[in-house]
DNA sequence: TACAACCGTACGTTATCACATACGGATGAG
DNA sequence: CTCATCCGTATGTGATAACGTACGGTTGTA
């Protein structure tokens, strides 16, 4: 009976005046829209103006009709600000675990997008051992670019090897780690996209 | 009556097993998942095994229940691979328009979930003029990190000053360009994430 | 062996989503 | 002016999403 959730989580009230907006944006009308995905005018226009809640199925052939993700549709979520971390104020990780550390770049928000940290990994050190987070949230996505030296990373059982100005991106809720194969220190930049939920 | 649309985007389908898994992995029954998040059980179990595309109302109180906002759900799309570009294979934005020149680091596959740039601006050279996309999709986010020199950032309206190291992020949507008011030149490194859609 | 307590799911009813069609208003061509 | 065309929205109907309830199955306890 009681609903431990917020009242309404968010967005999905205010989706419609987003599709709208889009739409006119790729100037079309609601028959052009509707062709393009499948869903039909009217639909659209309870949609859009807030009259109806439309099903998932139908949500999503709406956002491929504007060439976009559902995902990607809902993300009007929070705030309008300007953050900053200085140099000076970065958050770092647990210091030097066996050869890895770490510090995180963007502020400790719920809701940021991307999460951006530089490790540095000693020579033959690996991440992920023991005290750190092993893989991330389900669904979330990683890239890391080298900034120095050579590492190898290590994602669901195939290896990458890659040096220095090499960037990858993958899927980050699969198990995975980097290794520093050379004799000299290495660096990474690491962005997570996506991530969620406690700890 | 024909759909440009994909046959199903993706994603929805496969959202009911995700749902399950999550809410197992947080030891809810389906009725404890019923009180958190205000839908009933069987509805529950219903989306669960895919025999029915609840709506977004419904859906959304399901992430809320699961502490998940619906966006960050429905980020179980596409791929699971491994994609790598070398520092030779950078894609380069247009030469040096006005001391300022840019190399994507991320592919440029849709779906991608951030996009990684390096920004080069000569002394006194400004981001966002004639050429350069000036501002990004609604909803994106951006994530800036200083790598050298000093840049100023104008965000609808204010300024920031930002040294080497610092790190700022802010919504893209809104109108802002970087400046470098300094002697020396500046490189910047910066992430896009979320806003996406046609070129 | 009961029996209580929980699990996930089948059932029937109601609310509403989603469609095809039709309407009134704005715009432009002849 | 007249008519064709497009726009967004009101209308009615069939499909189905979402609910409350009830059922069989498993687990642990007396």
């Amino acid at each position: 009976m009681t609903s431990l959730a917020p009242p309404v989580p968010s967005a999905v009230e205010s989706l419609g005046v987003r599709i709208r907006a889009l739409r006119e944006g790729m100037d079309l009308s609601l028959r052009d829209l509707a062709e393009r995905s499948g869903v039909s005018a009217p639909m659209l226009s309870q949609v859009e103006r807030g009259e109806t809640s439309p099903t998932l199925a139908v949500a999503s052939r709406i956002a491929a009709g504007l060439e976009l993700r559902l995902s990607q549709l809902l993300r009007l979520d929070e705030s309008g600000a300007v953050t900053i971390v200085r140099r000076t104020e970065r958050r770092k990780g647990p210091a030097r675990v066996r050869g890895h550390s770490y510090e995180i770049l963007t502020p400790p928000l719920p809701g940021q997008r991307a999460e951006l940290s530089r490790h540095t990994l000693a020579s033959g050190a690996v991440t992920g051992g023991a005290g750190d987070p092993p893989i991330h949230e389900p669904g979330s996505r990683e890239t890391a670019l080298v900034e120095s030296g050579t590492v190898v990373l290590v994602c669901d059982g195939s290896q990458w090897e890659l040096s220095a100005g090499d960037c990858v991106t993958f899927d980050a809720d699969l198990p995975h780690h980097f290794e520093n194969p050379g004799t000299d220190e290495a660096t990474l930049l690491a962005v997570v996209s996506a991530g969620l939920r406690r700890s």
